[in-house]
DNA sequence: CGGTTCCTTGATAACGATCAAAGGCCGTGG
DNA sequence: CCACGGCCTTTGATCGTTATCAAGGAACCG
């Protein structure tokens, strides 16, 4: 049984029933490994901003987003960040990290107060030499992202900011959007204009005036975070009208 | 013992004492298990520009690299294409689509003339529900990549096409470089400058006039496909001034 | 040889970055 | 409760980089 979406935090969180546990690569695992990792995992309640773990960090194993949602990024030299996913209850992050080497590659930090829970690097390598189906899941997890890397990738190489805008409001339409009584489609931002600047790899100012240009164009109104998706045929037309050529 | 680097190509090759086996992955398999692959696989001689899979084709299975270089490409809706990395001998390709789903998501070509290997999945499936070491090598392995993959998004995001092209030919320069009497490095790159573009994210113009101005600046000459790296310390230095801030 | 692909160069335009400034929103602390 | 400071957002003006279009020449292959 699946966890409903909404979920009022709780400090201390248990792994059974969780709804990461019922998801991909830890639905592989056996009850009583659950239950062991349910004793050694610690879970902690997150504000946004909060820092999940830090780039160049030592691991100490892996993250299982209970709730909320969490951004991974990568400081370029300069200071600049750089948003390489978002990623929302259920999932799992960091492993990749764990895997490649002993430091974390990448950063993650709240945008969404959520909770958070880390599993010791010792028991996800204990379960991983038993259990080959636990590490299929993780393969393929992992081959899943590896995907939308060279995706975004792509789209960041032909598509224009506006664009790549309205690929990005697309996206989180379908998790975070609703319908509205006079058809249009309600929208609350789950981060800053500035973070979906640094999501996409251009400035703020270009973004504000990417979103400018949309709503000039009909297709949405932003008042602050939230977005008024006025002709959804328009934006999808948009996207559409490059991805199928 | 290592295969070495240079080989004269062969039609028919042997998994025992291939340079591919001994590495990354395939180390994981014993002696009895890489036999069984020797049997089932097939290995085809290919020249520059055959194809080895094509994007959205199903997977029949993963691919091992013999000898030659080979480019992993995807190609976007309007036709134009994006090298996303490549790949040398003794590393394998198609594993992350093979696992992540049932089609090749990337298209993979020669760039060298080449010997490839191709290893059935079902034999791979097998061999993974048993040897959780070879999972996990394929795990640290695809870890790699997808940290390739963001460090590259990046350097995309905030790099000009003089600076990533500097990257690239530093990049090339290690595998591909040869030193000269005279002090300077002779390096032949292994794809054309338009090929080039396309793992950079540009176009030929830009990365021919980006090369007009390293050339400029004593950096480097250019005849045709070939470098000569006059000024090493430049060159580095115009990465790592980004590099380290 | 003839055709193709690749490379180069020039002129121009589009896009996004940069710099600067002002207003809004929010949390903090007086 | 209000004032303050910080961050986010917007807008304008300008600049730099890269794309685009076009054409000529070189290299390569059948």
């Amino acid at each position: 049984m699946a966890t409903p979406k909404t979920r009022t935090p709780r400090q201390q969180v248990s792994c059974i029933g969780c709804s990461t546990c019922d998801t991909a690569e830890w639905s592989a695992l056996s009850r009583s490994e659950i239950e062991q990792i349910n004793a050694a995992k610690s879970s902690r309640h997150y504000r946004s901003g909060d820092v999940i773990y830090e780039q160049d960090e030592p691991c100490t194993g892996i993250y299982c987003i209970e709730s909320g949602m969490v951004a991974v990024r990568q400081l370029s030299a300069d200071g600049t960040a750089k948003i390489m996913r978002t990623v929302e209850f259920g999932e799992t992050i960091g492993y990749a990290d764990f895997f490649g080497g002993g430091k974390y590659r990448t950063g993650a930090y709240c945008l969404e107060p959520g909770i958070v829970c880390h599993i010791p690097g010792d028991l996800v390598r204990k379960f991983l030499a038993n259990s080959p189906d636990l590490g299929l899941a993780f393969l393929t997890h992992g081959a899943q992202a590896l995907h939308e890397a060279d995706a975004s990738s792509l789209r960041q190489s032909v598509y224009t900011v506006r664009l790549q805008l309205a690929h990005v409001i697309l996206r989180f339409k379908d998790r975070h959007g609703t319908a509205q009584d006079d058809g249009t489609i309600l929208l609350q931002m789950p981060m800053t204009w500035t973070e979906v600047s640094q999501m996409i790899g251009a400035r703020p100012e270009t973004i504000s005036r990417a979103l400018q240009s949309l709503s000039h164009d009909n297709i949405l109104r932003s008042e602050g975070r939230r977005i008024f998706i006025d002709d959804l045929d328009l934006l999808l037309d948009e996207v559409e009208r490059v991805e199928a050529g």
